[in-house]
DNA sequence: AAACCCACCAACCGCGATACA
DNA sequence: GTGTATCGCGGTTGGTGGGTT
């Protein structure tokens, strides 16, 4: 037995998300709060399937998001972040009030990897990259040898990684020497929409 | 002006983790 | 303790708009 849909395909709307469709979703979460993203949909009269509705509210619907360009202190920010964490986007994310992980993995994808390797910094390790036994890395920040090797090998698109940084899934990073208080928590905290 | 290329980003997909019956 | 449903994350895809030829 295979893993049933998340939702029925027949019956839900795919691509890209219609002005109506936004203000279902906005005045139901407004109305009763996030959560139980499988039943919103029905319940919100959206022909979307609850990954959907989840994914369109975190990423574009949500009242305090920022949006707009980063900033350079961001931009360093993320940096530093992901040479400690590797491609653990939603705890970056959650550093950076207003951004989304989705955001920050763009955001990384499209100019941070080419900033780096434009400075010489191979974005995976963020060490030199003609530079293989060096243990100075791009940003000042302590790290270990075995995190240098765990982290950020996913750029190479191989089909034989991915794995890395996904066994490491949820487990917090080794950092002995930072204290960054990490926490998985929502990026912004603020007062709670539904009146409840 | 048209064709092509490229960068960006919203959205989807698959899977691991977690909650719950 | 086990199986199933749901959530949440990271990787990837595809549409679109702007730039270039």
């Amino acid at each position: 037995m295979g893993r049933s849909p998340c939702c029925e395909r027949a019956h839900t709307n795919k691509g890209a998300w219609t002005k109506e469709e936004d203000d279902r979703l906005i005045a139901y979460i407004r109305a009763h709060g996030e959560g139980c993203w499988r039943s919103l949909p029905k319940a919100a009269g959206l022909l979307r399937c609850g990954k959907s509705c989840r994914l369109r509210w975190i990423n574009y619907l949500r009242p305090d998001l920022k949006r707009g360009n980063f900033t350079e202190e961001e931009d360093e920010l993320i940096i530093k972040l992901h040479s400690l964490l590797g491609n653990k986007w939603s705890l970056i994310a959650g550093k950076l009030p207003g951004r989304t992980d989705n955001e920050i993995k763009n955001y990384w994808n499209t100019h941070i990897r080419k900033k780096l390797l434009s400075m010489g910094v191979d974005p995976a390790t963020h060490r030199p990259i003609h530079d293989s036994a060096a243990t100075i890395t791009a940003v000042s920040v302590g790290r270990t040898e075995e995190k240098a090797a765990g982290f950020g090998r996913e750029q190479e698109r191989s089909g034989e990684e991915e794995t890395s940084a996904r066994r490491q899934h949820h487990r917090p990073p080794k950092c002995p020497d930072l204290n960054l208080e990490l926490c998985i928590s929502p990026p912004f905290q603020q007062a709670p929409l539904h009146p409840i």
